[in-house]
DNA sequence: CTAAACCTTCAAGTAGGCTTTAAAGTCAAG
DNA sequence: CTTGACTTTAAAGCCTACTTGAAGGTTTAG
């Protein structure tokens, strides 16, 4: 595969394959004698796994780190335990955080229709006040 | 308080207060004679907000939108309603994903773990790969 | 009264993550 | 064998979210 192929395959542009290759997010891949690059599927799922993880909060960093996890020996196997612990537990927090968020909105649609029948959809409890009862 | 103080206990600089002033993030507060902005603690309240919403994986422009939610007329609820649930959905598929992605760190965690005692953690199921089910 | 610690605005700089541009080579179709 | 789509590199540009700097006014402790 071409980097226009993986590119499209993955949902993300070739300079930014490029880029992220440059980083080394992915490693560098084959070349045709003409320089081309040339790509497996495997590619398609890391980046994939790339976006995805962006998506939901990880730096290009943190997804280097994750991706380095997959990659040891077993002398680096406490380091990674370690590091894959941290990384559940950011990931637990985050979780956390996301379904109280989620609870505030639940409720403001939930009031928002109740209110609905009377014409006076207002005054819902502060999100940011509910927030900071801690 | 000045800004100082809703800063440190925000956790936020006070520049960046500013900025978020200056973004529509917070509302302007009143003022000194002098021009020192006086904050009540509403406004920790509401930084706090956002800086976690940050966390979570929120642009400033998506915790705007947020912020505006519950600041609305009756006329406005409908509207309010179909963006809160679009945050919902959103909301829900973030957790999804890191809840995924948890479980597979988790795996990998186990595996290691597992292995250790054969002194060997190699091999893992590669987490892209993984990731690539769909 | 003065020095340290605040505060003000405005403008410019920085970091992360791309995206675009330029200049040039390659490949597939007709 | 040429035209158009695709690829290459390097460098510059752009957006978001801050952060820093300059130049100056204010407040509070001694």
């Amino acid at each position: 595969m071409n980097i226009g192929q993986v590119a499209s395959k993955s949902g993300i542009a070739p300079a930014t394959v490029r880029y992220y290759e440059q980083r080394g997010l992915i490693p560098p891949v084959p070349r045709t004698s003409s320089g081309y690059r040339q790509y497996g599927k495997d590619a398609v799922n890391r980046l994939r796994f790339i976006k995805k993880a962006q998506q939901i909060g990880f730096s290009l960093e943190d997804i280097h780190e994750l991706l380095e996890l997959h990659r040891h020996d077993a002398a680096a196997c406490p380091e990674v335990e370690a590091r894959a612990t941290q990384k559940i537990s950011v990931i637990t927090q985050r979780i956390e955080e996301l379904t109280r968020m989620r609870r505030l909105l639940q409720k403001l649609v939930a009031t928002c229709h109740a209110s609905a029948r009377t014409g006076d959809c207002a005054l819902l409890a502060d999100l940011v006040d509910e927030e900071s009862v801690e």
